[in-house]
DNA sequence: CGCGCCTGTTACCTGTTTGTTACCGCCCCA
DNA sequence: TGGGGCGGTAACAAACAGGTAACAGGCGCG
């Protein structure tokens, strides 16, 4: 999952940066307008993060060459609220925008919701939400309460990326496993089965689990911290 | 198109409402957190305005149900940015966030940003009436008056959504069994039955109940707070 | 070829849900 | 005045669902 980076402010950019990269975001950055065109022609992102004012070409006229050519999603940064050029540029087709300064949270959050919105099915490699921090490519998740880190094989994995992105909603036992096994295979002992080695693996006290709950004759439900 | 709007400042309320109309949007209002949810319920609008502090029921209990049921794009008012609870709502699966004050015609055009492009929404699962908020997904009611949560088995769920389709109804028990067991199974014994656990999960005191209430030689009503 | 992990299968234990039966009190009417 | 139907209550047993455990086939890998 690559996001393309558009800001002239270096000290900014380095810290976006930082944040993406951490995220599990696979991150390039340009630092002007006709360097991000460039940037995105030589190797399409599936995210851009765009500055408004940039040297050379701004972000406006960026906006307007790429939209000219795809739909990647982009997110609009600027210094003001309420600044026309924002209203532009979502008109103009930006998916959204973000007030300097935001907390690199924040930032994530807005990233995920996105991407959410625009079917990006490709998922970043990383996944984090209630207290877990799920990275598809090691196939590993990490507890964040105490930094745990565990290997989960390739059907937890689906189950508790199918939790994961729907938190605190209730799954039904057939919906998890029909993403699970597909339409044909699996049934409700497989899934009771798969549910008790995925616990065993991320919960605490796995006889007492916290992060997945039971919802008895429904399904099971991944917990939001508060509640 | 449908917009609802929830927010429990009548005068920003007002002028959100002017705004959208005059853009040519039908505007619902709810001024908390669970009348948004019954308003939600009755008519599916096709974007949600959410206000955070709401009285009642606050924004992100609102999120949360909607998103339970409904994947319609619902976008966060705050008063503050960098709000922690403006994150979890994103992460809950809002889809983007203003923060107050906001021009009318930022607000104009973020709402034609997200609405660029919306999957539509799910069968509701929650019902809200006569004081009892039902949540089919959980398996679970709410019992307004005191906030009292009771977690339902899968008969009880069926009895109660039938009478709480038809409020105010008397329902011939009959009919009850046929729609709790099918055309085929049950009868009035198991229905005295059932309705002996409802009441005892859901009545304050279960020898005088108070919701539903029997009609002898007949069958049972839920009685609307009103009458 | 042998080893270890992943997966599916079976079985058992437990608590919950559901169906069954019984009893009690009430009201209506012969 | 005493059945008989009806509804509420209770206790019990059968059926079921979920958690746990042990085991075996399959597959990749050294």
């Amino acid at each position: 999952m690559k996001v393309l980076v558009v800001e002239d402010d270096l000290a900014l950019s380095d810290v976006v940066s930082f944040t993406l990269r951490r995220a599990g975001y696979e991150v390039m950055t340009a630092h002007d307008g006709l360097a991000a065109v460039e940037a995105f022609e030589q190797v399409p992102p599936d995210l851009i993060l765009l500055d408004l004012n940039l040297p050379r070409l701004d972000g406006l006229g960026v906006c307007r060459k790429v939209r000219a050519v795809s739909d990647v999603p982009i997110i609009i940064l600027s210094v003001r609220a309420g600044d026309e050029a924002v209203v532009r540029g979502l008109e103009m087709g930006a998916d959204d925008y973000m007030v300097k300064p935001f907390s690199p949270t924040q930032l994530v959050a807005r990233i995920r919701a996105v991407m959410r919105r625009v079917g990006v099915s490709a998922a970043p490699t990383m996944l984090t939400v209630a207290g877990l921090a799920l990275d598809r490519s090691r196939g590993e998740v990490l507890r964040i309460e105490d930094g745990a880190a565990v290997r989960l094989t390739g059907l937890e994995l689906k189950l508790l990326e199918a939790l994961m992105l729907h938190p605190g909603q209730v799954l039904p036992s057939d919906s998890l496993i029909t993403t699970v096994w597909g339409p044909e295979g699996g049934d409700r002992t497989m899934l009771k089965q798969l549910m008790y080695r995925l616990r065993s693996k991320i919960e605490v006290d796995a006889s007492r689990p916290v992060y997945v709950e039971t919802v008895p004759g429904i399904g099971y439900a991944l917990n939001m911290p508060s509640d």
